[in-house]
DNA sequence: TCTGGGGTCCTAGGACCC
DNA sequence: TCTGGGGTCCTAGGACCC
């Protein structure tokens, strides 16, 4: 599909302060690659004869199609579904009924009664999500992990990007950008849409302008005609907090926000969200492609299937609350962390959530442990409310042998209970 | 018919130390 | 007997992302 850069003239490179150096390219070539509808490509790739139809992934594990007789599959639909859960993801022709993720399932079975719904499989979404990256990093390794279906990749120093093909300036870029997408094609079955730009936040943007199973190139002169008139909600880190105060001050735009003075963006937002609202409407970012991280945390939460009571359904709770703590510890113990700080989380209903953490003198692993602290977590939140979910949660991660940083010995968190030490005394009158 | 589960980063106040 | 400033740790909440 032709982009406009086609018959774009070439840039001016005094005007233009990111097209410089080897010819009319800039020195960074980033790509943003998304896989198109994952989970559902990927369900489609199991049970092909659905393919076009409306299909929503989401909800319990407990409504996986089930062979009749016949031996035909037999699928559940979205209405016969009851309970809490959202659409994980949807296939092209669900959206086009007004099914999108995030949505409550009960809600888009308003809109898409009929629609096929399948349970999520993350074990073969991860398998697929291992094969697509493998399959990049042949034609490209500098890749950074953005999640389960998403990726960005640096080519600014793949072979033959900046070549220009016959007449067209941006042939080599094109190239590897299909390469790419071949590869991946080959190893999985699965489509993708790539964008390519000087910088990460362009690419993330470009990338979503010519889905399912496209490419898009965009460089840094194209900014005010491709970028500005966009809705700020395109911009990767406007949210809908964001995007409704900017639409408050009349910046609806992308173009609106650069055009606004810094300092009333730095006024409303304060000085590092303002001054980072100044560069993003201004399409730059010098953020580095990050080929490796660490965790921070790690955890482990749960929706009840109805609102759950401290005293009344206090069993059930203390039953929950463990085997989240064992789950955790296990997660730990796969991945070879140890860590310091135990945090709870609680839902209540109302959708009002709470947060107690305590760091501990000594890193662990351990599930009594870990349900240790997050009891005295639990001890300093009021449950007068009826509770919708609950969490645990490790941070502060180390190896195991790794010397740990060090924690100040003797002290005390402001307004907190007792130590981590006096903790060992189990407390069970809740939950 | 309300809104999953797993994350990251930022802000802000108080403690504590120098 | 009142007043500091910088740095780091701990905790709680919130915005945002996939």
């Amino acid at each position: 599909m032709p982009d406009a850069l086609d018959t774009r003239q070439p840039p001016d490179l005094l005007a233009n302060p990111v097209a410089t150096r080897a010819g009319r390219l800039p020195e960074r070539l980033i790509a943003h690659l998304d896989m198109d509808a994952f989970y559902a490509s990927v369900e489609l790739l199991r049970y092909p004869e659905i393919k076009g139809q409306a299909v929503v992934i989401g909800g319990r594990r407990d409504h996986a199609p089930v062979t009749q007789a016949d031996g035909t599959l037999r699928y559940a639909r979205l209405r016969d579904y009851t309970g809490r859960g959202v659409v994980t993801t949807s296939t092209y022709a669900a959206r086009d009924l007004g099914v999108f993720s995030g949505m409550g399932l009960m809600k888009a079975a308003l809109r898409a009664p009929d629609a096929i719904l399948l349970p999520t499989d993350f074990e073969a979404y991860r398998h697929y999500s291992r094969l697509f990256k493998q399959a990049v990093a042949e034609v490209a390794p500098v890749i950074e992990d953005r999640g389960i279906d998403e990726i960005y990749i640096d080519l600014s120093e793949v072979v033959g990007i900046r070549e220009p093909v016959g007449h067209d300036p941006l042939g080599g870029l094109r190239s590897v950008a299909r390469d790419i997408k071949n590869s991946v094609f080959r190893a999985t079955g699965l489509t993708c849409s790539i964008g390519i730009t000087p910088n990460k936040l362009l690419s993330k943007i470009a990338s979503e302008m010519d889905k399912p199973d496209g490419i898009t190139l965009l460089m840094a002169d194209e900014i005010e005609t491709r970028i500005w008139p966009l809705t700020v909600r395109k911009v990767n880190g406007i949210g809908p907090k964001a995007g409704a105060k900017l639409q408050a001050l009349g910046l609806e735009t992308v173009g609106q926000v650069a055009a606004a003075e810094p300092a009333l963006l730095i006024q409303h937002f304060g000085k590092s969200f303002g001054a980072w609202l100044v560069e993003a409407s201004q399409g730059r970012d010098n953020r580095p492609v990050i080929t490796h991280s660490e965790p921070v945390s790690i955890s482990r939460e749960t929706t009840f299937e109805r609102d759950l009571h401290a005293q009344h359904d206090k069993a059930e709770l203390g039953a929950i609350f463990t085997r989240l703590c064992e789950q955790l510890a296990a997660d730990l113990a796969r991945k070879n962390y140890l860590g310091r700080t135990v945090g709870i989380k609680l839902r209540f209903e109302g959708f009002h959530t709470v947060t107690r953490d305590l760091t501990l003198d000594q890193p662990t692993q351990d599930a009594q442990a870990i349900r240790r602290a997050a009891g005295a977590c639990l001890k300093r939140v009021p449950l007068e409310k009826r509770i919708r979910l609950l969490g645990v949660r490790m941070g502060n991660l180390s190896r195991p042998g790794q010397t740990t940083p060090g924690s100040r010995t003797g002290r005390r968190a402001p307004g907190t209970g007792p130590s981590s030490a006096e903790v060992r005394v189990e407390n069970l009158s809740l939950f």
